[in-house]
DNA sequence: CGGGGCTGGAAACAATCGTTTGAAACAAGT
DNA sequence: ACTTGTTTCAAACGATTGTTTCCAGCCCCG
């Protein structure tokens, strides 16, 4: 072994961590699995809960440190402001990416997160994503001038849900679609995603939608 | 205490798994919030498992049937098929009714359980949802017959992830959104879903889907 | 050569988990 | 009134959890 213990134990903790989860996966197998006493943990990390941190950060700040690059570049590209598919694609296609690679597990461990209970991991989460929302909420909000914030802020959490089971489905639809498909291409995917998503934010505002924006 | 041990056992078990988790709320939360005995759940139950089981079809039979319900009634009445909105309020509003019940939180517990790690109660969930996923895949089949099979069970499957996601927004989006928006009105929330989510299923393929389509 | 700081390892810590046991308490039927 | 079947109870089961302790090994610097 030539990379150091910890190293390993955060290659164990992602493995074991998207594959069972973060509360049913004990120290005890994620340091068999590395090859590590069962102490390193503790040692290294200090507790289970800054080892989950650690998992988490070493992969989700380059992710959105690609994404808000994404981002750059495009509005340095069309100063005007780019569109609306531009916009999703630079926010989904990291994460896409980086589901396609060797680390797909992660990807779903960050998912999982977004709907998990724990209220410490889901202020994690969102700790992390806040420059990103901000970023791509104002440059979304600059094509779609008309929907106004609020209904922006709904459309934008329902993309968030529509990734999160986009980036799941690799392992679910394939039983849930019942054998119509049966592998899942990633790229395909993500323009199928951006497709249907493009299509939902540009919707016009349904009158008792109207109502409820202006109120208030 | 008028009701029975059994129901009381539900209540707790169904409020504690959606506020912790299932994997971290113990039977003794649970038979301690209900007033019961430790062994009352292995009585009645025979497992924890049994117990979530219990739990999931005491409140998703009711919703399923309420779902076909309304399908049966939209398609009696357009026999020549209803529109997409039509059969998209009829899939998603029994859920916000319920949400917007006092059994908010059990939409929470199974929203949560679509993005489960453990298998068997992924399968559970799936079970449940085989019918009304058949029937509803058919009727929007043929609103949109130019999609195709594969393409419409993408979208429906972004759509279930949309949908998942604005049924815990009630929760995540004061703090997600920076008080923009601080409570949600559940009629309102359902009204802009069945919007963007209708406005997605009818975008035209984009070149690139399309030749995913065709290939095979 | 020899100590001091970092890393690894075996063992034990107290706490909690789901489940089981056996007897007490209760209800109802004959 | 006595028996039968169901429900509740306190207590304990073995297993597993996260964490801590203490000691052996290591490398590096003095």
């Amino acid at each position: 072994m030539t990379i150091d213990t910890k190293e390993r134990l955060l290659d164990a903790a992602e493995k074991l961590f998207s594959e069972h989860g973060v509360p049913t996966t004990s120290l005890r197998a994620i340091t068999r699995a590395a090859k590590a006493n069962l102490a390193a943990v503790n040692y290294h990390f200090g507790s289970k809960e800054a080892l989950v941190q650690s998992v988490l950060d070493r992969r989700l700040r380059p992710l959105n440190a690609e994404r808000i690059h994404r981002l750059d570049e495009l509005e340095t590209a069309h100063p005007e402001g780019p569109s609306v598919e531009a916009i999703l694609d630079a926010l989904l296609a990291p994460a896409f990416v980086i589901s396609a690679s060797s680390h797909h597990d992660f990807v779903a461990l960050v998912t999982r997160l977004h709907f998990a209970q724990d209220p410490a991991l889901v202020d994690l989460l969102l700790r992390n994503f806040d420059e990103v929302q901000e970023r791509f909420f104002a440059a979304l909000n600059r094509a779609l001038p008309e929907l106004g914030p609020r209904q922006l802020m709904y459309r934008f959490h329902f993309a968030i849900g529509a990734m999160a089971m986009a980036l799941i489905n690799r392992d679910v639809l394939p039983r849930a679609s019942r054998g119509l498909i049966e592998a899942v291409d990633d790229d395909n995917l993500l323009q199928r995603l951006v497709n249907f998503l493009a299509h939902g934010f540009r919707a016009p505002q349904a009158l008792a939608e109207v109502d409820g924006e202006s109120a208030r």
